[in-house]
Parts: C-alpha cells; structure tokens; sequence
DNA sequence: GATAGTTTCAAACGGGCGTTTGAATCGTGC
DNA sequence: GCACGATTCAAACGCCCGTTTGAAACTATC
C-alpha cells in the first residue's frame, strides 16, 4: 500500500529526527535484540520509535517484512563488501592463490567494521543476526540462505584453492565450523558470556577478539583430515 | 500446585502412553524445536500431548518452568557424563596431563549419544538448545549459565594443562569459539544448511560429523598465539 | 488556492494468548 | 465402601496481539 514509486523528495530532517521509515527500523533493530522477533509487539515497537501503530504495516506490509527489512539493511551492505575486498585481495595476488588468514580477513574484517559502526546498528544487529540464524522460521531460512548464497559461494572457491588437500565436501563442513564460530563470537550471546564467566573488560575491544578468532580459525580450516582413531567414537564407549 | 510428594505409584504405563508430565515434555520439546518458545502456544503443545490445557500449569507451574524443564531432563544428565568421563580419563592416564583429543573426547561423546538417542529426544532436543543459547530471555540466560557452570570449569582446568602454551583467559576465548561451532553443528540449524549448501546425505551420521569437528577444534585450541599481522586490521584498511 | 497523492492517526476488528477456577473424576488407604 | 488427596476437565478470565479501516493532515504541483 505505500506509494513508493510517486514518493516525493524527503523532507530535509536533521540526524536526530529521522523519516518514520528510519525511525521504525532503528527501534526494531534495537528491540528484536532485546526480545527476540516473537516476544516483541509492534504497539511497544512503535511506541519505542515515536511512531503511529500503524506505521509498520504502512511502510513494510507486515511484521515479518519489517524483519525481513532490518536483516537486508546491513547484510546486503556487509556481504558485497566482503566480496569486494576478496576480489581485491585476489586482484593483488595476481594468479596467486589467497592463503587462508587472507580469505579470512576478507570474511572478518566487513564484519568488524559493521560491529563498530555504532551510530548504524552496530552489534545489535549482529545479535539480530545471531538470533536469527538460529531461529527455524521457515521465512527467515529461506531469506538467510538466499542472503548469503553468493557470498559463500565465493568464499568458498578462494578456500578450495588456498587448501588443496581439503575435498570440497570436507570444506564444507569446516565453513560451517567457521560460520559457527563467527556468528557467535560476534552475536556475542549472553549465555555462553555467562556460562564462560568472560571478563567484561575486553567486551568493547573487537580488534583484539578477532585477532584470537582469527588465528583459532585458520588453524582449525588448515588441519588434516580427521583419523578415526583421535575420537574414541565407540559406539558402547 | 502439583503435589508431588504425596505421589503414589505411577499405574503401569506402557510405552506408547506415558503420563502426562513425559506427554507434555515430549511434546515441548518437539514443537520448541519446531516453531520456538515464543510461538509455541499451551494451546497446540497440550493438542499434541493429547492432555488439558491446564496441565501445563499444574505440573510445571508456567510455560516458562516447562521450557526449562525440558533442557533439564537431557542437559543435567548430559553434563554429569561429561563431566564423569572427563575424570575417568583422568584417572586412566595417572599423573599426565590429558591430551586436547581426548578432552574433547569427553566433550563430544556424551552430546552424540544424546544426539543418536532418538527415543529420548535426540536431535530436537539438541537444536531447542541452539536455540536457547541465542535466546535472550533472562530466564534462559541465567538457567543455562547455572547449569553449564561446573562442567565448563572442570574442562577448561583441564584444557588449561593441556595447552600450557595458552593463559587462562585466551583458553577462555577459545572455549567460547569451541561451543559456537559445536552448538551450530550440533542444532544442525536450518539456515547454515541452506547457506552453505551442505547435502543431506550425511545428516544422519552424527559420528561421522563429529570426525570432521573435532580435528578442527583440536587444531584450533593448539593453534600459536595470534599475530597482529596476520589479520590486517588497521582501521583503515 | 483547489487538487491529487502521500502519510499519519485513533479506533476498532477478530482472534489467540497464558493462566485460573471450581467442579468432576480417579486411585488408593483406612 | 467411604473419605481424601491427586489429577483431569471444560469454561472462563483479562489481556495483548497483528492487522485493517476511513477519515484527517500534510505536501507538492498546477
């Protein structure tokens, strides 16, 4: 139902008063990492951006569009850039395969630079983002999956090339590692900060957590296979 | 309200009609895994139980009480055994300090046979788990910390002489990496499976998966101290 | 300054939610 | 076989949900 298409000029707003648009946006983003996209309601939503009720179903269509909207605002932005700074890194190489922390670092550090930008979202959307890959509604699967699909892909290759002694199968396995990982070290979860009693003090220092993610990756991605024998997997044990 | 202590003896079930407190639980845990806590309601989980709507209150008190005491009946049991393999191995080994394999071992093996064990929940109870890692109800958070809190303690003194190379606190991180990937391997969420496009073929053997996690944990804990250089993180980049 | 399109607004819609209640039923010990 | 506590049941409670509506307010164009 909103007009998009004949939309006039907007009407010069300073930073603090954003269009409704923004404004719905923000607080969704701010709200769904505070609750959870079930446990919020769009009448606290809305109160909470100083906006009418109505709003969200004006602007987005629904509640399930507006998530939709929140994920697409900073993902879409985060994975091209990712993308660019790989092909970047690949143009330099020349012919040379990428080593493994290279590709990494192009997978990180948009990442980092997201998770800094306070005044755009920052980490709350990276918990959003934690949240949401765990979440099992079918609309946020399919839109995660479609989301990501080039990135990975792309990421995907630069390993295979970097590590030859890996089947693409196995990489497969270790990128979901990876993904693993990442989306939590980064979501920094609650639980697992509680459940780990990790010092407060180095929470704001981002550089610093993925200057020890990174090398824990990379040697994880380049170990060989794995021997039966390491892991007593005994059925009757 | 249930007055459980002047219980009398359960009247000889069989298998396929439990009593109502194992209905509700079962039915929690698969419909939890299936749509989340939040858009779960009382009304569909008891449908499904075959019981009351009531009855969730009067066994469990709340729905929220319900959900916690569907992690308690795998996560308690599961904890313990990690934690009494943990020490068996300990024993075994004399004085010498456990390899990083073998703890892990202790880690990894009580969660698979949790996993294979399908009449006792399995994999759904698993991916409610993931899920409520990521879920930021305080009610969560502070349950799952209590519960996880002697086992982590015990594992990371143990990886602590296993990696003397590591202080305390960057074995903290780790441990942190170590459970974001075993937790997104274990919940097998939907999502990352779709994003990185892994085939179905294997889903089911669990033991398999876990041949390919650990040697990539493993290398990742042993992993030398990171170095500023190799992640190019200047902020300008 | 009338007009047409866009956005906001208050109010209401129908429905589902978690929980409570009080009576009916069940199972057992006296 | 009666009494009593444990459990089940249908019904209702009060509340909040996401969405819709139609009128009011606003803004740019002629």
């Amino acid at each position: 139902m909103p007009a998009q298409r004949t939309a006039r000029r907007p009407p010069a707003t300073d930073a603090l008063s954003q269009d409704t648009k923004s404004r719905i946006l923000d607080a969704a983003e701010s709200l769904f990492t505070e609750h959870g996209f079930e446990a919020t309601s769009l009448r606290q939503l809305t109160a909470a951006a100083g906006v009418n009720l109505a709003a969200v179903n004006y602007h987005f269509g629904s509640k399930e569009e507006l998530f939709q909207a929140v994920l697409t605002r900073r993902l879409d932005p985060m994975n091209q850039e990712r993308i660019d700074l790989l092909e970047r890194y690949e143009r330099e190489a020349g012919g040379k395969s990428l080593t493994c922390e290279k590709i990494l670092s192009a997978m990180l550090i948009p990442a980092l630079r997201l998770s800094r930008d306070e005044k755009l979202g920052g980490k709350n959307f990276l918990r959003v983002l934690g949240r949401a890959y765990a979440d099992p509604a079918p609309f946020i699967r399919h839109f995660l999956s479609e989301q990501y699909a080039e990135m990975i892909s792309r990421f995907k290759d630069a390993f295979l090339k970097a590590l030859p002694h890996l089947t693409r199968e196995e990489l497969t396995w270790r990128l979901h590692f990876v993904m693993g990982a990442l989306s939590y070290t980064l979501a920094g979860t609650d639980s697992l900060k509680l459940m780990l009693q990790v010092i407060a003090v180095e929470e704001d220092n981002d550089e610093l957590l993925l200057q020890r993610l990174a090398p824990f990756l990379a040697a994880g991605l380049k170990a060989p296979l794995g021997d039966a024998k390491k892991l007593e997997l005994v059925s009757g044990y």
